[in-house]
RNA sequence: GGCCCCGUAGCUCAGGGGAUAGAGCAACAGCCUUCUAAGCUGUGGGUCGCACGUUCGAAUCGUGCCGGGGUCACCA
């Protein structure tokens, strides 16, 4: 039970004693108070004024002297400001709060069980490697899921492999034209550069064919129709789905190829899912409910044999679901999947984490799983995100202005590396060690960097700040988390540990109060960021714990504290502080160094 | 053009009905014989895109406009 709504239910129980008047948590708010006004939590009573026919002096009086009176262990003192009632929560129960959860580790995480969630991530196809834009999407997709277990969430994590389509056809094709059987190994590059490779090499021919034909006085449209390279690939998606054994075969082993580069950009980021699907699985179910779809008269089909769905009625347009030759389009198999979903999990949500340009396509998708009558087209979410641009533009797969993932791990990881020798901190670490820190700071840089915003903002990438280690930045809150643990060998050393009960009256200091009020909102904090799906409220939160922190450490001595009651009080803070730091930084995929 | 998202300090972002709008970066001035200076303290910096409306009270809600982006593919 947070200190807010404690308030809240006090001020209600008050407010009908004193007036007789029954009030609910929606007539009036608690706020924090502001720093420049004196006390902790702050009652608006603009909103009860008139119901109470009462002026904010007298009301703020009457109902400041009945909290206190009737909750002397909670509120210590008051005061009115126009219609503010300022209450100020007593060192007993702020010392209270402390001594009962400064050592537990799942502190503001609900264990209550509640839904069984889908959270689907990450995505990606087969014919290009992960680059920044997926990094977003990892992460939040990731962090999203860890959230919602923290608030007693039963999470599956998947990832559907788009594996099957006119794109790995093309990658494909241009492999067999252009690559002589070279192989990741003989070419020695990882698999998913690989491919994507080829795919790059399909878009430059392509492009010189058209160009080519224009030249020889075809319209744009009919060079890119003609384009002997695209109709071959358009000849291999029909054998494809027809099944014919030598695509087939080149079509597993170049994926193959790609799902070894996958694993391993997903093992060094830290991805991971319970459960995969892959689109050659799910295009085929798509298909009978564009069957079913058909005698319900839901969709209907148009003379060259395509068939479509009308939804102007929504604003949606005609959309297309199944081509005129007979083969699957991107939301034929989405409809699969969505329905399968449903069906082999038994989900109470399912969550889509895609970038904001497919904002369209998923209405249209819920609109269609509706219309054919499933139950569950109202659990379907979609957690959009906005792009991430590069401060020269938007980045192009085509025109190779992409950041690439891989790369850009490993640039971080360097930078880490050549900050952490400047400082020469950790002359004695081993150099397994110094591997591990390198790769918790740049990843704990490049994670909080991308989770620190809103996810619905697109966002630009500013490479020189993303390698920046202070203020705002993953290592700031690590190097917080550091320093804390510095304090803590320092005293298990001299004595073993004094974590017992404390005094009930210590007289806490303003840091010291300020800090055990922060880490109690940290259960708040964790039910918001579900409700809100933004992993960016947790970022925002945990900076401001470790600012705050880091000017409590500069003011006050732990080790050296004026006397064994202070010590014992400032190492609860500090330990609690720990805990908090590393859970929140845990919920957003970033791990905590004991030194650095 | 229709629909959707975003406009807050020089830059990147918090705040989504309540008090004098906050951080980080950048700039400037200080602080390491004392628990890690990847830190701390201070200074300067704002018509919260514009207008009207609702309200005791609007950066926050509503409407309209202006600016930026997305989408409206037999690409995924």
């Amino acid at each position: 039970m947070s200190f807010i709504f404690s308030i809240q239910s006090s001020a209600i129980k008050s407010l009908f004693q004193l007036y007789g008047m029954e009030f609910t948590e929606n007539d009036f708010q608690v706020n924090e108070t502001k720093p420049d006004f004196e006390g902790d939590y702050t009652i608006v009573l603009f909103t009860l004024l008139k119901a109470l026919k009462k002026s904010p002096e007298i009301l703020g009086k009457e109902l400041g002297d009945y909290l206190i009176k009737s909750n002397p262990d909670f509120f210590s003192s008051y005061n009115v400001i126009k219609g503010f009632l300022n209450l100020q929560i007593t060192d007993v129960c702020l010392i209270g709060l402390l001594n009962e959860n400064y050592s537990n580790e799942n502190f503001g995480k609900n264990i209550i069980k509640h839904q069984k969630i889908m959270v689907e991530y990450s995505s990606p196809n087969t014919n290009k490697p992960l680059h920044l834009g997926h990094l977003r999407n990892n992460f939040l997709g990731w962090s999203v899921a860890e959230i919602l277990k923290a608030n007693g969430n039963e999470v599956i994590k998947t990832s559907i492999i788009n594996d099957r389509g006119i794109h790995i056809c093309k990658s494909m094709i241009a492999w067999q034209m252009f690559a002589n059987g070279a192989t990741p190994d003989s070419a020695n590059e990882k698999g998913d550069h690989l491919v994507g490779n080829y795919y790059v090499k399909f878009n430059e021919e392509y492009k010189k064919e058209i160009s080519e034909l224009i030249q020889s006085g075809k319209s744009k449209e009919a060079a890119e129709k003609e384009a002997p390279i695209m109709k071959k690939t358009q000849e291999m998606l029909l054998d494809w789905e027809k099944g014919v054994p030598e695509v087939r075969a080149l079509w597993s082993k170049m994926n193959g190829w790609v799902y070894k580069g996958f694993e391993e950009t997903y093992h060094t980021i830290g991805s991971d899912f319970d459960h995969t699907f892959y689109e050659s699985n799910t295009y085929l179910l798509g298909k009978d409910f564009v069957q079913e779809g058909l005698q319900k008269n839901i969709l209907f089909r148009k003379e060259d044999g395509s068939v479509w769905i009308d939804l102007s009625d929504k604003n949606l347009d005609e959309k297309l679901v199944l081509r005129g030759d007979g083969t699957s389009v991107y939301i034929t198999q989405d409809i699969g999947l969505a329905i399968q979903k449903f069906k082999d999990f038994k989900l109470d949500k399912s969550i889509y984490v895609i970038g904001d340009e497919q904002l369209y396509h998923m209405k249209v998708l819920k609109e269609i799983i509706r219309r054919l009558g499933m139950p569950f087209a109202d659990k379907i979410l979609h957690l959009s995100y906005g792009m991430v641009e590069l401060t020269t533009g938007k980045m192009k797969s085509r025109e190779g202005t992409v950041v690439d993932a891989d790369d850009l791990v490993n640039e971080m990881i360097l930078t880490a590396e050549k900050h952490t020798k400047e400082l020469g901190k950790v002359n004695n670490f081993s150099n397994e060690e110094l591997k591990d820190l390198y790769e918790i700071l740049a990843l704990g840089a490049m994670k909080f960097y991308l989770l620190r915003i809103d996810p619905k903002k697109r966002m630009i990438f500013n490479p020189a700040e993303s390698i920046d280690f202070h203020g705002f930045t993953g290592p700031f809150i690590q190097y917080t988390y550091a320093r804390i643990q510095s304090i803590l060998r320092k005293i298990e050393n001299e004595q073993a540990p004094v974590l017992t009960n404390l005094p009930s009256n210590a007289n806490l200091l303003p840091l010291e109060r300020q800090l055990i009020i922060t880490l109690e909102k940290f259960g708040k904090i964790i039910s918001d960021a579900a409700e809100e799906l933004n992993p960016a409220v947790i970022a925002n939160y945990i900076f401001n714990l470790a600012k705050l922190f880091n000017s409590f450490y500069t003011e006050h001595s732990v080790v050296n504290a004026e006397n064994s009651e202070k010590k014992k009080l400032r190492l609860c803070i500090s330990v609690m502080t720990a805990t908090v730091i590393k859970s929140g930084l845990q919920l957003l995929g970033i791990k905590v160094p004991d030194r650095m």
